[in-house]
DNA sequence: AATATCCGTATTTTT
DNA sequence: TACGGATATT
């Protein structure tokens, strides 16, 4: 401990040691933030505060994990793990579930993930008959978005409408009818989704009795990544601690990436004003980078207008400047990035300590092919869709209305995995199904009364007999073994690959297998969703040495020894949905940076010339690219330019300038050798 | 009237 | 590839 504390920088010990009035850390990029905060905690341990007093909020569960074990090592105390960590939602969670009563909550309620939100509004949008008329309505998707959107932002419907979804506002009424049942029929059901969790703490944390109950369960309350978090987030922790008295936030305004989901940076940039006499504490040298890496992030983040007013300096020096790499099309700046990994394992760095960056899940695919065709091990964080395949859902859907038999969507979905039932006969069971209100019988005891088409019965029959035997003292895993002996000739009949889907949801059965109940397994799947490939596969896989594929959101918070960000193109970074906006547009420059600032020695920046388009296979249509927007002349001659073809094929490639009779310069050559 | 099936299209980022 | 919309089939 007092070694650790030596090592640290005038800056950080002051955040280390620092106790009483509000405390906000601007954090740059590798400035040693994650380390500033397991050291406080260890520290706040060593000084005798009980770590279960101590609140610890971070973005991922990953990083709270993280932090925890680096605190434990520091103190040998194992006791750290009491520690409560986690992400906003989780914690809300927890709170809600001991605490809820006082807000009429069940402790066993659901939580509904995103898809749930959307399907059971979908579900009430039909309900209320909206959208069938020929009149186009906001799709189960946008509704869901604008709902999340207006919540978390606290602002009026209407002028989330105007300003966010223009083309919607015109179903302003429709939209409010949806939302009241929305909110009316979770409430029945006892589901609460992502924002209730929020909201709901918020409530608890503002309610007399129980709120003054929840605050002082905690002495402590450290905040990571607060540039991330939104305005309801910011009033649970003013509700909980009206004067900040210890409270610490961690942020860096240059690395907001989540506008997308209602952050506002505003929170950083408000907070002294928010609670009177904080202590400001910044971080400003930077321990990860070489200085040509941080010269160039430097330069990139520089062209904002907006002001970041901190530079990352280290006395990391190094000749080795980044690289950008000119490459022909995709195919070659896979090859290109596999080449270039390989070279830097020959040289000693282990695949595990080089990632590949990118801006959208999709953007690695060609790439994954080109691994597995080299037998490169790797694992891909960031936009798995397991949890979304139809499949796992169905799964999950049987094992929620067994533990929730009002949960609605969940009940939707199941009848409608019976042969020779759609939408319309599994809304008519569903009003006989439901109960309203707990007074009358378990549906899942009706299940053998209900009237279906007949080819249904049988199924119908085993589903009963999957909730018989499916009690709740049963392993999570068992009940799912049970499960998918259920689905299994639905599978078959449904989809096409069934064999790999079964296998699917045998691995849905390994995650399971570490959980005590079913309800638990059920609230986890939804708050901390698998996120990567290795999520899912099991040990043997981790001991290898593996590549790491991220998209850049992913990747925050993460570091490697050498960082290859692919795609540095127009209309790929910055995303073409992004442009357009001013606003948008910045973040994606800050979503740049964050990727740039991931690269600890070495660090390679990909541009395709051109790309294929994928829309017209009958022709090999291609278009040219434009190096990304970000990285304009000046910004360029910080790098080392390297190609992966010689000059003539470019030439030979490359479209005429329009205009220009001219080839290659050669006039310009030839011109050249009899001017004087 | 309800379900099955086909076709076209659009595809960011995540708790 | 997965979803939504429209048409075909039971």
């Amino acid at each position: 401990m007092f070694d650790a504390l030596e090592r640290l920088n005038p800056s950080q010990r002051e955040a280390v040691e620092h106790v009483g009035a509000p405390l906000l850390v601007v954090a740059g990029a590798g400035s040693g933030k994650t380390w500033t905060l397991a050291c406080r905690v260890a520290r706040l341990v060593d000084r005798g505060v009980r770590p279960e007093r101590i609140l610890l909020l971070t973005f991922t569960r990953r990083a709270a994990r993280e932090m925890l074990s680096r605190a434990e090592r520091l103190t040998g105390e194992r006791s750290v793990g009491r520690v409560w960590g986690g992400t906003f939602h989780s914690v809300g969670n927890r709170l809600l579930r001991l605490h809820g009563r006082a807000l009429g909550l069940r402790p066993d309620f659901t939580v509904m993930d995103r898809t749930d939100s959307a399907d059971l509004m979908d579900l009430i949008r039909g309900d209320l008959g909206l959208g069938t008329t020929e009149r186009r309505f906001p799709r189960k998707d946008t509704l869901a978005d604008i709902y999340s959107r207006t919540v978390n932002a606290g602002a009026k419907l209407r002028d989330v409408l105007e300003r966010d979804y223009p083309w919607c506002a015109d179903d302003l009424d429709g939209i409010r009818q949806i939302f009241e049942a929305y909110m009316a029929r979770k409430r029945e059901q006892h589901c609460l989704d992502y924002d209730d969790l929020l909201l709901h703490w918020h409530a608890l944390a503002r309610a007399p009795g129980a709120g003054e109950r929840v605050s002082k369960m905690f002495d402590h309350i450290l905040v990571d990544e607060y540039q991330d978090t939104n305005a309801v987030q910011a009033d649970i922790l003013a509700a909980t601690r009206p004067a900040g008295e210890d409270l610490m936030v961690v942020g860096d305004d240059a690395q907001a990436i989540y506008s997308f989901r209602a952050a506002t940076v505003r929170n950083i940039l408000e907070f002294s004003e928010r609670f009177p006499g904080t202590r400001i504490v910044r971080l400003e040298q930077n321990y990860r980078s070489t200085q040509p890496i941080l010269h160039v992030s430097n330069a990139v983040i520089a062209l904002s207008p907006q002001r970041h007013e901190k530079t990352l300096w280290s006395e990391r020096a190094s000749d080795r400047r980044p690289v950008l790499f000119t490459c022909l099309d995709e195919a070659d700046q896979s090859d290109a990035v596999c080449r270039a990994v390989l070279e830097h394992r020959e040289q000693g760095t282990p695949l595990k300590e080089q990632a590949v960056l990118f801006r959208a899940a999709h953007h690695s695919d060609l790439l994954e092919i080109e691994l597995s065709r080299r037998n490169i091990p790797f694992v891909k964080y960031g936009g798995l869709k397991f949890m979304e395949a139809a499949h796992v859902k169905d799964a999950l859907a049987v094992l929620r209305v067994l533990e929730n038999p009002g949960d609605e969507v969940s009940w939707f979905r199941v009848l409608q995995l019976l042969d020779g039932v759609g939408p319309a006969t599994a809304r008519r069971l569903l009003a006989g199904l439901v109960p309203t209100d707990d007074g009358g019988v378990s549906p899942l005891t009706k299940l053998a009364e209900v009237a279906v088409p007949a080819q249904a019965r049988r199924e119908l029959d085993d589903l009963a007999a999957v909730a018989r035997e499916c009690t709740d003292d049963v392993a999570p895993a068992v009940q799912l073994e049970r499960v998918r002996r259920f689905l299994q000739p639905v599978l078959v009949r449904r989809y096409d690959h069934a064999e790999t889907r079964l296998r699917d949801l045998e691995q849905l059965e390994q995650l399971a297998s570490g959980y005590p109940t079913r309800g638990r397994f059920l609230a986890d799947l939804a708050l901390d969703p698998p996120n990567s490939t290795s999520d899912l596969a099991g040990p043997p896989l981790l001991d290898e040495d593996y590549l790491v594929l991220s998209t850049i959101h992913s990747a925050k918070g993460g570091e490697w020894d050498v960082v290859h960000v692919i795609h540095a193109a127009d209309g790929m970074m910055p995303s073409d949905m992004a442009t357009g906006d001013e606003e948008r547009i910045e973040e994606e420059r800050r979503l740049f940076y964050v990727a740039l600032t991931r690269a600890r020695d070495a660090l390679y920046v990909y541009f395709p010339l051109r790309y294929h388009r994928r829309n017209h296979a009958y022709e090999d249509r291609y278009h040219h690219a434009q190096l990304t927007r970000f990285l304009p002349e000046e910004v360029r001659d910080l790098f080392d330019g390297r190609a992966t073809f010689e000059d003539a094929e470019v030439i030979e490639e490359m479209p005429v300038p329009a205009g220009s009779g001219a080839v290659g310069g050669v006039d310009e050559l030839l011109r050249g050798l009899w001017a004087d």
